[in-house]
RNA sequence: GCAGGGGUGGCGGAGCGGUCAAUCGCGCUUGACUGUAAAUCAAGUACCUUCGGGUUACACAGGUUCAAAUCCUGUCCCCUGCA
């Protein structure tokens, strides 16, 4: 796929965070399928650093990956880590400034530093520095993690132009916030319009109170960006999530959950009614059956359901290793499904 | 045979007169995970229950005591040292 193409099609990027899709190397990650994957600003930051990845010819050329990478720009990162206090920092008009906890290390994250970090890191789809907050904020809260979006979309934008001058083949997106205040989802979206970037991400916690996706808040926000730039759906999600939003109109997707799940046991299959297989349940323990049966991944084609049990269950890293691509294959084939309308 | 130590829930291992159905770890059961501080976390794990509580339980059999997994006696096992 051509860089100008993406999100014309539904596409889902599995997350590599630390440069790494976890117990997988780059071919067995692009044998599940995808074209791209995200990575992440703040955690590459902090280890190796930006200035090594650059040194080292980039994130690509590092991990041996030749699809398109999108690198998140923090923002996400400065809302659970600090703003939940798990981290020691702050946030300021100008971005955030915390302390690794690897070593004590100060870091500071503004727009402008955001972009020369994915810069030097070689990303083909870069994110501006937003104000991510959670879903249940006060309309005070909201309204200043907007104003501050927006400058900060602005900042970033013009440093990205200006960083561009010598770097070709480059897309720039933003971050519409406004939590679940529908108005400030529809003025972020609007001014974030006039600023012309190449993709419109939803931001912010997708998933409300009551466990279901913000579907009205993100309809807002199609409503309210150019119809021929992209819509991406940042952290959805479930399958059935990805489903809903594409039925709206989003097409680019990235969550952690078919990775994670998969080190945890929870695998998706299209023989269950609810994708679900939780393939570390006692009932698996005998079942000489493949994940999926219609799955045509490694794992499917030459293991039983019996194996990834125990050897999830023992704590292999092949039980891992072979649950995650089992995991992101199914979330690549239900974007297949979607693409063809046969979902 | 003599001397010493020990037998606790599926396992390992605490407790050493009442607050013990018994800390904790493992195992087992179930669930959660949505721009990854996550190979993590949560709940449950004798039996019965109208969820108030009730019934058996700490090798086995007796005993002391208001009260015993905890003290005493005997029996059966196990381990270590010396013969």
């Amino acid at each position: 796929m051509q860089l100008k193409d993406f999100g014309k099609q539904n596409i889902f990027m599995p997350d590599a965070t630390r440069g790494a899709v976890r117990f997988l190397t780059s071919k067995q990650l692009k044998e599940t399928g995808g074209e791209a994957l995200v990575t992440n600003t703040l955690h590459l930051m902090i280890t190796p650093g930006a200035d090594r990845i650059e040194q080292l010819g980039g994130i690509k050329s590092f991990m041996n990956y030749d699809g398109i990478v999108l690198t998140d720009s923090g923002g996400f990162q400065v809302f659970s880590l600090l703003h939940t206090k798990k981290w020691e920092g702050k946030i300021t008009k100008d971005g955030a400034t915390f302390k690794s906890p690897r070593d004590g290390k100060t870091f500071e994250l503004t727009p402008e530093k955001s972009i020369e970090v994915q810069m030097k890191l070689g990303s083909d789809i870069l994110v501006a520095l937003d104000d991510c907050r959670d879903a249940d904020i006060t309309r005070e809260e909201a309204e200043l993690s907007v104003e501050r979006t927006l400058e900060w979309a602005a900042r970033a934008k013009k440093h990205f132009e200006k960083l561009k001058l010598n770097e070709k083949g480059k897309l720039l997106s933003c971050v519409v916030q406004g939590a679940n205040y529908l108005d400030l989802r529809e003025y972020c979206a609007k001014e974030l319009s006039k600023m012309d970037f190449d993709g419109y991400n939803f931001g912010g916690y997708v998933i409300g109170e009551d466990g279901k996706l913000v579907v009205e808040e993100m309809e807002v926000v199609l409503k309210n960006t150019p119809e021929n730039k992209w819509k991406y759906a940042m952290g959805v999600g479930k399958p059935q999530d990805i489903i809903d939003s594409a039925k709206i109109g989003y097409t680019v997707f990235d969550t952690v959950l078919p990775t994670r799940n998969a080190r945890h046991g929870t695998l998706y299959s299209f023989d269950q009614s609810d994708y679900l297989l939780r393939v570390t349940n006692g009932e698996y323990a005998l079942d000489t059956a493949p994940i999926d049966s219609t799955c045509d991944c490694e794992a499917c084609r030459n293991y039983t359901r019996a194996y990834v049990h125990q050897m999830l269950r023992v704590g292999e890293g092949t039980g891992m290793t072979l649950a995650t691509i089992h995991n992101l294959r199914f979330y690549q084939r239900l974007i297949e499904k979607l693409n063809t309308n046969s979902v």
